[in-house]
DNA sequence: CGTAGTGTTGAATTGAATCAAGTGTCGTGG
DNA sequence: CCACGACACTTGATTCAATTCAACACTACG
């Protein structure tokens, strides 16, 4: 499925990585997964999990990183679409992104929706909900993902045993609000073209952070949906992305990204600063 | 001082609530620190603050209270415009606002500012400083203000001691992370009139939270920081407050603001999603 | 009392939205 | 395996909300 998918515009001979599913030492693990021949692998643990740098376990020692293992359930897969939560659901878990992509977004009553975020592997979903009880959006599979989601109860009191657990996750929620505000900036001084450079340089270095490409990507949203995050029409998305090609700062086939010149991209933004 | 304040609309002779400072019962203790009798009063503790219901200590028993008033730092009041801190400082500790009012704000390049967030009384300043171990942006007092510091390790220390802080810190941090994301669907979607409307009614309800008139209140902000938060200029802003004032849902004049109809604002908001 | 900062209002401009029409792509079921 | 339908994407023409530019009034503070 993903394996002919991978190279479907190959015009001459491409073929990308698809997903950090497709990093050789992840993928038999998920491999299995996927193929549903062990939905919860026990093998998959924090302690061998690829990730284990930049999610929750960073800063824990081995024999921590054992009772963290002890809460975290890893569930089936989703399949593209499937929601982890939807808005107002009571607040029950934390979900890290184990493999794929998600999107959290809220429905306004006119039957539009605007997207709030979209997570890539090793990073947390449904800290909006921790105040309320209840979660305050909804939030599905962009692709066929798979993620552990640690009860929220359980990880307080394992954090109140574990300072350096409770450390991290404090620098996790701050870092989340670090981003915000950054993302409040965006979109409130930000040009199309200047938004959704920032974009593609944002997913850039998310994608490098889980040893993908920072160059080469497909994106597992549509233009719509990142017109609904950066508070532009799919129109104008369109249009920016087909601009930056002509401009030879980036190539663009479908879903399928080069970031030709990051540098211009950079510049981009910087010279409106 | 505050009994005539209410009634502003005599032109003859204006007196209003200035701001939390003026409601009897903080007054007194407040009207100490103003006067410099006492800068760091020990009167005023986490227990008799008039905020404590909103602040940190909401949730924690009073022998948990004293061990947070150990730690926390009762600063000489701030002068309007001095600064709490300022972008890339080492982060050190989190603010409660006492009273008065700051604004966080980011420079760019071009000589422009953005403002990131205001903050009024029982609200906490300075989380997007926890992972980065920087503070993300410049936060500078919109009036006299105090404020009580809490160095955050040492916040951490207790948090690890009282699980009842710990997780009242880390709804803290999700509600935080909760509001930025409505403030990201308001950024994205909304008009400006309906941004506006938005903002007038978190304002009120944020005064109505610490005892303040909801319906009448003063802006501690400019003009230009409402629109540098809302992502509108100067004009804008004011054009929209004049258009709510001539369709009779508020009234403005300078810094003092009465909601008519509140109904009506939330209509404006309603109306379009 | 003067001046810098704050706020208002108007006219012209413009970036992005909207409206519209089309092509391309994918998953499904016959 | 192909054909169909639904969705995703692109491109163009037009409109409009908000910005920009400009001029002026207010106020508040030293």
């Amino acid at each position: 499925m993903s394996a002919d998918a991978v190279n479907k515009a190959n015009k001459s001979e491409k073929s990308y990585l698809k997903s950090v599913d497709e990093i050789p030492n992840l993928a038999s693990n998920l491999a299995d997964i996927v193929q549903n021949k062990c939905p919860h692998n026990p093998n998959v643990t924090c302690s061998n999990c690829r990730l284990n740098e930049l999610c929750l376990p960073i800063a824990l020692n081995n024999s921590e990183i054992s009772q963290l293992d002890e809460i975290v359930e890893r569930n089936r897969p989703y399949k593209k679409g499937d929601h982890l939560y939807r808005q107002k659901d009571d607040f029950e878990s934390v979900y890290a992104v184990r493999s794929g992509s998600f999107k959290s977004y809220v429905l306004s009553a006119g039957g539009g929706s605007r997207v709030t975020g979209f997570y890539l592997p090793g990073e947390i979903i449904g800290m909006e909900g921790i105040a309320s009880k209840n979660y305050a959006n909804s939030t599905q599979a962009l692709e066929h993902s798979s993620i552990c989601e640690i009860p929220f109860t359980q990880l307080e009191k394992l954090s109140h045993q574990l300072p350096n657990l409770q450390h991290h996750f404090f620098a996790i929620m701050g870092n989340e609000i670090a981003k915000d505000q950054q993302v409040h900036t965006l979109l409130s001084s930000y040009t199309a073209e200047e938004r959704t450079a920032s974009f593609l340089l944002g997913l850039s270095s998310r994608y490098a952070r889980v040893g993908l490409s920072p160059t080469r990507f497909l994106l597992p949203m549509t233009r719509s949906d990142i017109g609904e995050y950066l508070g532009l029409t799919v129109e104008t998305v369109s249009r920016i992305l087909t601009a930056l090609q002509r401009k030879g700062f980036i190539e663009v086939n479908n879903r399928e990204i080069e970031l030709l010149d990051p540098a211009a991209l950079r510049n981009i933004i910087s010279d409106s600063e």
